[in-house]
DNA sequence: GTGGCTGCAAATGGTTTGCACGACC
DNA sequence: GGTCGTGCAAACCATTTGCAGCCAC
């Protein structure tokens, strides 16, 4: 729970850097998605923090303007997924990239240097100077394999 | 463009197949696309329909039909960038990744073998099944480089 | 002739924006 | 006190859908 609260030091400089103001708002819905282990999009995000401070009314536009700020902020990333909204997670320490289940839609993640050592070679030999990436790996997980079978 | 006169002719037998009917509007869309080599959006294919093709006047409902039918046909496949609207391009004989430019959107295409492998063995050691996978590096093309500096 | 298919316009749904009020420094 | 931030509702925009007429088989 201490490097939530480091990380939430550090939402609290970026502000400061900035020179904006910091808000309840702001802090509870990054909090929200730090304590959140799965990926959310910004009304699952809207009614878990509905439930987890009902006293509050955050509006789902403030929702999605803190998401864009603190994606802005590399505090969080998304993914837009093939189907509809962008899901939203925070940007612990490391980068990683996904393996995601078709059929229960379990997301493991994980993060393999050879490829990203080759990555970066590849866009180098396009001239291109990398800067991120995102890779999703479909597929089935050990239980839904044997339960297809 | 014989090779796209014989992918036409697949959809042909699919649509048979299926027991649907052949519409000259199908056919035009997917010949678009096919004869397209950049990645388009549903709008902008209707643009580009339409000036074609001043004389058919196809409704942009009907691309969008086509394009998830096309889609489901495996025909074709879509890519939501992280931005707004799903960009769609033909399923030629290879799978590929994409290296795309922040700035001016370009699009390169790749394959890379030896992330394929990677891939596949990352899976596996996760108790995975793979069946598919995207993959988008994200970067700055040469000419955008040197603009910025 | 009878489905499927299309074009149109209206509906949908995720996201954004304008505006007046409230909160932060 | 002056911004910046928020909540609300309306606007936006990509995509989908209902429906009446059209077209392929």
């Amino acid at each position: 729970m201490q490097d939530n609260s480091k990380t939430l030091k550090k939402l609290r400089t970026i502000i400061k850097s900035k020179g904006l103001n910091h808000t309840k708002q702001r802090e509870i819905i990054f909090k929200t998605i730090l304590e959140c282990d799965t990926h959310l999009n910004a009304d699952e995000l809207y009614s878990l923090i509905s439930q987890q401070y009902p006293s509050e009314k955050i509006g789902i536009a403030t929702i999605y303007r803190a998401l864009a700020f603190l994606e802005e902020c590399e505090l969080i990333s998304s993914i837009s997924l093939d189907n509809n909204s962008k899901k939203f997670e925070s940007i612990k320490d490391k980068h990683h990239d996904h393996l995601i289940c078709i059929k229960c839609n379990a997301i493991v993640e994980f993060l393999d240097e050879e490829i990203e050592a080759r990555q970066d070679k590849i866009a180098n030999n396009h001239g291109f100077k990398l800067l991120n990436h995102t890779m999703y790996l479909y597929g089935l997980c050990q239980k839904c394999s044997l339960l297809i079978k």
